[in-house]
DNA sequence: CCTTCAATAGTCATCATGACTATATAGAAG
DNA sequence: CTTCTATATAGTCATGATGACTATTGAAGG
């Protein structure tokens, strides 16, 4: 991290952008924010929002302004997550100049009707999995992404940000339910997120108007715990046990650059 | 993620570079090699190596590049492992411009004598706990890159790279203790290692000259697994289960930006 | 009233693990 | 050669977490 005294505007300059992987439950479906490019290249294909960053402006900053301008909770962001992801910098990743994208994650509960952002955009939200092919290496980074919160929900209590302010234990699976695409043992989950000190706090209440049949269930509230330990594990497709360690490894574990 | 067409020299330039942590395990100790900075700002203070990504490479060529020159590992970089960290882009990090930064952590075997890299700047080692206040934000990096560190080899068998092609249980036990900077229960941690498919492959040989007394131990190669499953987890000082729970959440788990 | 479905309360076997104890073996010390 | 000591290695035992179930309760719908 030498800077050499060069000339500022002497070499080729590189583009600083941000790009947001924001997803929400719909109805009762993962979706990811999507916004349709009005300009080449890539014109008319569908692209994760972002734009860039502001020179007096953090990269985080950055993020959050964008997440505000496309999904328009700009004034209180009360319940949703952001995080950063990780930096796509391959050289060629956007024809026209050097653009190096730090992308984020964000998570949100609430279900806000997508508008587009300064310019007249299309702005919408596609269920994870019935998305275009995206523009630039945006599938990339969308599949990273997806990865991101699926591990996050197993070692955090991140999943009760997409839920509404008071849920029950029921709510609170599906969401796992939805975002792993897996079935959960409902005794079982129930007993490992109650004996989660943190996870989440009983609020007393009225049982709520229950949609279907059955029993209403009891309402709870995010608790004031992060993390989750231990943690609570995808279901694997039960292989046996020493096939399993492996194949997961391969799914769970991003190893580096290189070894 | 839209670059509508401006000019590319007319705004403020971003610099991007690479920063990498390395880790190594010398005298018993985990180390990170430090170079000392010839130039202001933060002249004669100590800083992770790194430099600018080049107009046509990748942020992960460029860390591999920046690694190869300050370590000398250039021909044959047989057992090492890098991975990207994170982006570190608050506008003020550097006071000259705007350095938007992408951080590496590499994880070396052997022990090369550091030499500096083209231009005549001071490269050593530092026992890790040891090393001064460094330049820029470069003590938030280290951090997050020695948590990175001792999280991965939790949940992967990284481990083996920082050991000699072959070495016994023992050895590799001493590395989580070095790291961790604990003390590990020995048939425990033998019994996990053993127990999980491809983290090591038993290699005939000669049981090797033993340094001190006792019972030469067996020698093991890495094997081909990448990740533990379950993890093989730092031990925590034993807490009441509850209290531990929540202090491993604030410990372990980076949430995002903002919640 | 009775069916149905969800919430809730358990049970049971298995696995992983922390905490130990015991034995074997090699080098060092005498 | 004998003894000492540190290490490797092989267990044991109790506990905690978990997957797979079964049973009961309670509200809404027919």
């Amino acid at each position: 991290m030498s800077v050499e005294g060069y000339d500022k505007h002497a070499f080729e300059p590189f583009a600083v952008t941000v790009d947001l992987a924001v997803f929400t439950i719909r109805e009762d479906r993962l979706q990811v924010l999507l916004i349709e490019r009005g300009e080449e290249p890539y014109r008319g294909r569908w692209a994760l929002p972002g734009g860039f960053v502001l020179p007096r402006e953090s990269t985080d900053d950055a993020a959050r302004r964008e997440l505000a301008e496309e999904t328009g909770l700009d004034g209180s962001p009360d319940r949703f997550h952001l995080e950063q992801l990780r930096t796509y910098g391959d050289p060629d990743r956007d024809p026209r100049m050097r653009v190096v994208s730090v992308a984020y994650a964000a998570l949100l509960s609430d279900l806000p009707e997508p508008r587009g952002g300064g310019d007249a955009v299309h702005a919408r939200w596609f269920p994870h999995g019935d998305a275009p092919p995206l523009a630039f290496d945006h599938d990339a980074i969308l599949s990273d992404a997806y990865e991101r919160v699926c591990s996050k929900l197993e070692y955090t209590t991140l999943a009760t940000v997409f839920c509404p302010e008071r849920f029950t234990l029921g709510e609170l699976q599906q969401i796992y339910e939805i975002v792993w695409g897996t079935g959960l043992d409902r005794p079982n989950f129930r007993r490992k997120v109650l004996a989660t000190p943190g996870f989440v706090e009983p609020v007393e209440g009225p049982p709520r108007r229950t949609a279907g049949r059955g029993k209403p269930g009891a309402l709870y509230r995010a608790g004031s715990a992060a993390a989750l330990q231990p943690a609570l594990l995808r279901p694997t497709a039960s292989l046996s046990r020493g096939v399993r360690s492996i194949a997961d490894g391969s799914r769970r574990v991003t190893l580096g650059v290189q070894c």
